[in-house]
DNA sequence: TAGATTGTTAATCGATTAACAATC
DNA sequence: TAGATTGTTAATCGATTAACAATC
């Protein structure tokens, strides 16, 4: 079993050889990488080993094969389609982050329960009632969520979500879910966040 | 110097413990706060060890006392002022989340550099130019920026916030910024996040 | 008292790094 | 070849937990 830190080194890996690629450098170091990501580069060589693409000594690692072989890890070929649920200011901003340049992962539907947005297309998203979503998550097998609704909701929607399929939330509410073993919640937890940073920073006067 | 383990956990602890007082309790074990945080008792109570503040055999933490010491730790008493800049589609979010309910924290200005946004007030924040910054951290002693801008401008815009006393960053760019090291950036990547949870919602089948 | 919880340390665990032979 | 980088493992490091005497 992967462990989360690599899966999300893997997806910092991801981007930098995009950036590497922009700029048509053919070949990357891990020390390079390393530097990047704020590991050691036999960090990043035990990552990349992971994917089963070797590198080449004094060569480095390909940027094409390796692009290709995280892609492959992250099942970019799919195109993964994830609902959104709770169209409210946090919501609204996901759907237009995720829209623009993330060509894999598709927010391909809103959910909601006020009328004023049901029926609406935000962010070039439609936004249906969420009383329509167990049909349309069966019919579209969708296993992840992002899950934006305010956090008194954020349980009961959280369970109804899973029986309806979803195995993956993304929760932005700062609400700590109780569900099941087999469910993957990752928290973003924006008030946590921003305490860590004003509680940092104001002891790092030195 | 405190983990920043432990600073996120003592994050968690404050709100649940907002809860416990919301429903009259007066007391909580350490193994109340473990089952939701995801750690052992003897972790709790170490984290809570640091503060200084005892509970008592068989009855536990006082939870009015334990959120004032928690409280004192952050800084709560002070009031902390911290500013945006970029007000984008997640700028206006952050604005809008941290309006309400966080009582001790407020963003008190947002920049950007389009002219639409700037004298307007968003969310109950004023929005200046990005020029006016310097003498107003100057003139209020802000330590702590928010970061929404475009990828692109997030390392020249974080040089910026540095040279004009910031000394933390909470960035919601997927950009790695370099920084001195007496600097604290707290990145909430949110693609990563995204990319985490795809992951594992595709591999839980079991 | 008996039983449960605390503060605290030693043991454990898991992730990271240092190190090095193999290789280009 | 000489030098640099790779794959890989043993050593290290730091965070977490188990354990237990002290205490209410």
């Amino acid at each position: 079993m992967m462990s989360e830190k690599t899966v999300a080194r893997l997806s910092l890996y991801r981007r930098l050889l995009k950036l590497f690629s922009d700029e048509n450098r053919h070949e990357v170091y891990s020390h390079q990488l390393a530097e990047v990501v704020k590991v050691t580069p036999a960090q990043v060589r035990r990552d990349l080993m992971v994917l089963g693409y070797n590198g080449i000594p004094k060569r480095g690692y390909e940027v094409a094969k390796l692009t290709e072989c995280i892609d492959k890890f992250f099942n970019v070929s799919k195109g993964i389609g994830i609902i959104l649920v709770g169209v409210g200011n946090i919501g609204r901003a996901m759907l237009s982050y995720f829209r623009e340049g993330k060509p894999y992962i598709n927010i391909v539907a809103a959910f909601d329960l006020d009328p004023d947005k049901i029926g609406r297309v935000i962010s070039g998203c439609q936004c249906y009632h969420i009383e329509s979503m167990p049909k349309f998550l069966n019919d579209n097998k969708i296993r992840t969520a992002i899950l934006t609704v305010p956090v008194g909701q954020a349980q009961g929607v959280a369970e109804f979500l899973i029986q309806n399929g979803i195995k993956g939330i993304l929760n932005f509410t700062p609400a700590r879910l109780k569900l099941s073993a087999d469910v993957f919640v990752e928290d973003v937890d924006i008030t946590m966040h921003l305490e860590k940073a004003t509680y940092f920073s104001s002891i790092v006067t030195k």
